[in-house]
DNA sequence: GACGACATACCAACCAGTCGGTATGTCGTC
DNA sequence: GACGACATACCGACTGGTTGGTATGTCGTC
């Protein structure tokens, strides 16, 4: 594979896209901002990119890369039980709510916010990303409710996409109200939910009591 | 008061924002798909509105004021005891989510992701919208609250805003999909988490097993 | 020289906003 | 009621700065 990188101008300009959209959304950003970020000029973004719809796939795709590697290497894998996996999983995303509103904030819910009826690609990349993502949540869900809730009436998938949702909301509450606490709030909602879900106290036990939610 | 409007024209204009922002976002809203919606010429907006960002303010503001009266008027409000009208709010937004997606999603929510960190104006008109509406759930949670879980260590502030948090996220996944089977399934897991907490079960009765989540 | 990776200069379409103008409404005076 | 002064509502042509994109130039490598 060849990794040997001599230009990393591609790399800078995908790069400087994660911060710019982030911080002003897709019709918003201008080239210029990204050649401003990434230290190059328009010649070199149109070399790399056909257009600004072409670069915002591409940041899309960037993205999703990134963030699956993040959450790839994250600690709450090496746990057995499924369903502490799953809840580690929460435990983390509420971790990593630091920094500003733009660091912790998701590029592609945002973009799709704007582009989801007027730009179909970038709305599908955007779609492919978040569900990509809620398809590894999904597995441990899965797993989990194989030994625990095997009757329940919810689904793996439905479930993992609910997760998505509650944080791509959260991170709409932190934007209004600029900072995290608000979405830390929801995401332990979200955690107390699947803790019941599952019928787990906060002792870490899984208790059996014939409920079927 | 001099409700005798004889020219509606700002009527029009803010009419014209509910569907424009929806559908495309504000950055990439022109003044001239205002007007062409509207049925009226730039000079008519300007006539109006200082300018973009000033009509972006009112819109949001008008949007407040009509979904505020919306709500006001549903009939989950006739139901006698609180956690019913919780779970009674929580079933309209469920049976609202018709038509194409810009039509049943979130003028607010979309403007405020794009504008949160480049136009305080517009965030803080936002968040106004979002805040004031959670606060008019968290009304009938507080008295649930009371009623059925005293003790729980979460506010009905925080759950009023867990609501809106799923009910935004959900329109995210709505867009990215395009339709709004996926944001049913997300609320359906907000009715479930809502009863969960409550110890409410699907038949209606609120058990006592002495659980405090 | 050919090619890729950029930089710089330039272009034309775009778009928020301006401005002179017309149409209509209001009010006081006769 | 007629009239003039003024205000309000709106129109449409126009402006000028901006922005995505194109054309051309430069440089290093082979």
């Amino acid at each position: 594979m060849n990794t040997d990188i001599k230009y990393d101008s591609r790399q800078k300009l995908l790069g400087a896209a994660l911060k710019v959209i982030r911080e002003k959304g897709y019709a918003a950003m201008r080239v210029d901002d990204i050649c401003a970020e990434a230290g190059l000029t328009k010649g070199g973004f149109f070399h790399h990119f056909k257009g600004k719809e072409d670069f915002a796939v591409a940041a899309a795709n960037y993205w999703s890369e990134m963030t699956g590697g993040f959450f790839a290497s994250a600690p709450y894998h090496l746990l057995p039980d499924p369903l502490d996996r799953v809840l580690g999983y929460i435990d983390f995303r509420k971790a990593i709510l630091r920094g500003s509103v733009p660091e912790f904030t998701c590029l592609v819910g945002t973009m799709v916010q704007e582009a989801h009826a007027t730009n179909p690609a970038i709305r599908d990349a955007c779609d492919a990303s978040i569900s990509g993502h809620a398809a590894e949540v999904a597995k441990d869900i899965a797993e989990a409710k194989k030994l625990y809730a095997p009757d329940a009436r919810w689904t793996a998938e439905s479930l993992a996409l609910h997760t998505q949702a509650v944080i791509q909301g959260a991170f709409i509450l932190a934007k209004a109200k600029q900072g995290p606490e608000i979405a830390a709030d929801s995401i332990d909602h979200l955690k107390r939910y699947i803790e019941l879900l599952f019928n787990r106290d906060s002792t870490g036990r899984t208790r059996d009591d014939h409920r079927n939610p």
